[in-house]
DNA sequence: TATTGTTATACTCTATAACTATA
DNA sequence: TATAGTTATAGAGTATAACAATA
């Protein structure tokens, strides 16, 4: 389904023409004035994440991988049979959400589920040799992807901003 | 449009059995490893950014926000009748996605459009006296969302914090 | 009763391609 | 030709609610 939207009245829309409004000059020509934004904490740390994921979404796995993917079967090769609620609590999104992920993954041949013996209402999450084998690429697509912003700091910078970003999200 | 998923084989997929799985346990009990996720610039930038994402979302124009309308909110009180090709540059966003949000502002009435007259393929966009009430209330909730992260470091760190988060998406 | 996994549904964010009106 | 805006389409990310199987 494409974009939502709740009605159509949107060129000349029943909004009353805006009384304060500034008459003189109705468009905003110049510079253009970012306020406060370029201030908040919010504000550059969203761009920031957007930059990373950017590059990240271009350069990993040839861009068919997503950070949460390329998590999901680092945790997966790591412990394997890992179950999709450990999975969400690692990863802090929903389990519903986590579904769809392992969903597209067993799809591509990545992982596979397993019912587990021991508690039959666990499927357990394994990679797959091929799994594997692209888990190898990603690691190194992922390295790389991570100097070209490591870089942009000093091993000691590296340190703080790393545990300020800890601060805010522990 | 719910989930899109390509193909059904889930649960009993083709996939065949991985030969070099370990066998003995097919579950991952106790502690998950997480290997080196937690030493990541991207993994941590992404987490913090989730956790003022959310605050943000739920604290911000009683949940009615989000970062983005609030950013473009900005930028249309300080640049009165901004093209939205400005708003796409600032914002860095595409422009077609910049539609979707000023429709969306237009239907709430917080914003309109207006087709300038030097030259008529600008519809800049205006708040509202509503938007612009709104906004007011946007800016305290903002702040006091900001608070509740900021409070977290001393100046001085808050400003190497932001001077880093800079360095990245400049 | 509680937990694991699942489905259905819905909303947001974002992009690309193709188009219209205007410059 | 180039720019501003728009539409159609698509896919990712995420959430909530309700449910089945299992514990």
């Amino acid at each position: 389904m494409p974009r939502t939207r709740a009605t159509p009245p949107r060129r000349g829309a029943s909004v009353a023409r805006d009384s304060t409004a500034p008459e003189a000059s109705d468009d905003a020509a110049g510079p253009i004035d970012t306020g406060i934004l370029p201030e908040l904490l919010g504000f550059n740390l969203r761009r920031a994440q957007i930059s990373l994921w950017r590059d990240f979404t271009y350069t990993v796995g040839s861009g068919e991988v997503r950070p949460g993917v390329f998590s999901l079967m680092v945790l997966a090769d790591l412990n394997p049979g890992i179950a999709q609620v450990d999975l969400s609590a690692q990863l802090n999104i929903d389990k519903a959400s986590i579904v769809g992920l392992v969903d597209r993954l067993e799809d591509k041949g990545w992982v596979q589920r397993r019912r587990s013996t021991v508690d039959r209402r666990r499927q357990g999450v394994h990679l797959t040799d091929e799994g594997r084998r692209w888990l190898k690429q990603l690691r190194k697509d992922m390295l790389e992807h991570e100097k070209r912003f490591t870089r942009l700091f000093t091993p000691t910078e590296l340190r703080q901003l790393i545990g300020f970003l800890r601060r805010i999200h522990s």
